[in-house]
DNA sequence: TCCAAGAGTTGAACGTGTTCAAAAAAGTGA
DNA sequence: TCACTTTTTTGAACACGTTCAACTCTTGGA
C-alpha cells in the first residue's frame, strides 16, 4: 500500500491529469468557437487523446458543460464576496450580486444560449431544477441568502425566509432575459436590473401595508404548498 | 390559366397532400413515442416517402414541432371560445384558459421538454420571443386580452393595457412548470393555476391602494421602457 | 402531340454524438 | 521477475439529422 500523497501523486493523478486536459481543451473550445461548432472529436484531437477516452471521463458532450457551468459558479461566489462583505443596503447588495454574475458570464454569453437550451430540458441533468445540479443551485441560493441576511431590510419572518430563493428564481429569469439580449454591452440587460431591483425592494417594504401583507401571505403560502405538492 | 378550384385540386394539391401526410404521420409518431424517438427515417418510412421528400416540405425536424405548435394554438382557441363568451369573473376566465391549454397540451407533455429545449434557444425561430413566431404568440396574446377585456375588472387604463401581455409571460412561466411536472394528472400544475389565479386577481384589485398604485405605475413604465430600449 | 420548365422525389453520402469490444498500460501480490 | 487484475486508451462502427446531385413526374404552351 502506497501513501496517501503517492495516490494523489501517481495512482490517482495519471487519470485526473486526463480528466482536467479534457475539460479544459474543451472549455477553451467553447470560448473560442461556441458549443454547437466545438465538436468531440476536436476536443480530442486537441487534447491529444481518442474520443473515446473523452468519453471515459465525461460521459456526454453536456457533462462537460455542466462542468463549466460549476466553474462560473465558484467565479462568482468569489466576485460577490467582497460585496457582501461591504455593503449593507438591500438593493446595493442585489444590484452586485446580479452584476457580478453578468460580468462573470460575459464571455459567455455567445454560446450561453445553447446551453439553457439543454438547461430547458426537464430531465436533462443540466436543468437548474433538476436533482443533479442541486448543490449548483443551493450554492445559488446561498448567495441570496447572505444577500438578504447581511441587508438593512425589514421583513416578516416568513417573507424572509421564502426570499432568497424567489430571488434565485428572478436571476434565472434576468438570466432568460440575457440569453435572449443582443444589444451592444448588454444594455437592455443592463437596464433591467438597475430597474427592477429598486421595484422589488419598494414592492417588499409595501409588505407593511396590511391589505397588501395578507396577499404576501398567500403568496407565500402558495409557493410552500406547491414546492412540497 | 385554371380556375382556382383547379388550382387546389390539382396542381398544389399534389404537394399539399404529401406536406399533410407527413406532418400527420410525425405529428402521430411523436404522439406514440415521443420526439427523441420518432426518426426522420421512421417519419417518412411511415409517410411511404423518402427521407428527402420530408425535407423538401420541412426543412428540419424542429420544424415539424413548429407545425405542431401551430396546430395546438388553433386548438387552443376554439376551446376557449365557449367559455369566453359565456363567462363574466375575470378569475373564471382566466383560470378556463389556462386550464384550456392544459387539456389540449396533456397528450403532448411527455415529449413537450424536447420542445420548449429548442424553443430556449434565443436564435431558434421555435422560440416564443422569436420574429417567426410573432404570429403565433400575438395569437396567444389576442386571447388573454379577451379575457382582460370582456371580464368585469376595474382596472387603470395603462396596467389593462399591459396585462394581455403579462398574462401571457404567465402562461410562460406556467409552462416551463408544466414541462417540469411529473406529478400524476399534472397534480402540481393544476394546483399552481388555482391558487395563483385567485391570487393575481387580488394583486391587481389592489392597485387601488394608492401606495401600491404608484409601484405599479412605475412597474409598467420599466415593461414599457425594456420592450421599446 | 410533343417538349421545355418547373415541381416533386429519391437515396447515397456527410458530419455529428455516442458506444463498445478489444488492446495497452499500470498496478498488485508472489 | 512473473502472472493476474484493474484502469486507461483506442478507433472502428452505429444511429441520427441533414444535404444534394440526379432523377421522375406534372404542367402549360406551341
Amino acid at each position: 500500500m502506497t501513501t496517501l500523497t503517492d495516490v494523489t501523486d501517481s495512482a490517482t493523478a495519471k487519470g485526473e491529469q486526463t480528466r482536467e486536459l479534457i475539460l479544459s481543451t474543451a472549455l477553451r473550445l467553447f470560448r473560442e468557437q461556441g458549443y454547437g461548432k466545438t465538436t468531440m472529436r476536436a476536443i480530442a484531437a486537441e487534447a491529444g487523446v481518442s474520443v473515446g477516452n473523452a468519453y471515459y471521463y465525461y460521459s456526454s458532450k453536456e457533462h462537460l458543460m455542466q462542468a463549466y457551468y460549476d466553474h462560473l459558479q465558484v467565479l462568482h461566489r468569489e466576485a460577490v464576496a467582497e460585496i457582501l462583505a461591504d455593503e449593507k443596503s438591500f438593493t446595493k447588495r442585489l444590484t452586485g450580486v446580479l452584476r457580478s454574475w453578468l460580468e462573470v458570464s460575459e464571455p459567455y454569453h455567445e454560446f450561453a444560449g445553447t446551453f439553457f437550451k439543454t438547461a430547458a430540458e426537464p430531465k436533462s441533468p443540466l436543468s437548474p431544477f433538476s436533482e443533479q445540479s442541486r448543490p449548483a443551485r443551493e450554492a445559488s441560493i446561498e448567495i441570496f441568502r447572505q444577500v438578504v441576511e447581511g441587508s438593512d431590510i425589514k421583513l416578516p419572518a416568513d417573507l424572509r425566509a421564502e426570499l432568497p430563493e424567489l430571488l434565485w428564481l428572478l436571476q434565472m429569469g434576468i438570466v432568460l432575459f440575457w440569453v435572449h439580449d443582443d444589444s451592444e454591452s448588454l444594455r437592455r440587460t443592463h437596464l433591467l436590473i438597475t430597474s427592477t431591483v429598486p421595484l422589488i425592494d419598494r414592492l417588499l417594504r409595501l409588505t407593511r401595508i396590511p391589505g397588501v401583507r395578507g396577499v404576501a401571505n398567500d403568496l407565500i403560502g402558495v409557493i410552500r404548498s406547491i414546492k412540497t405538492a
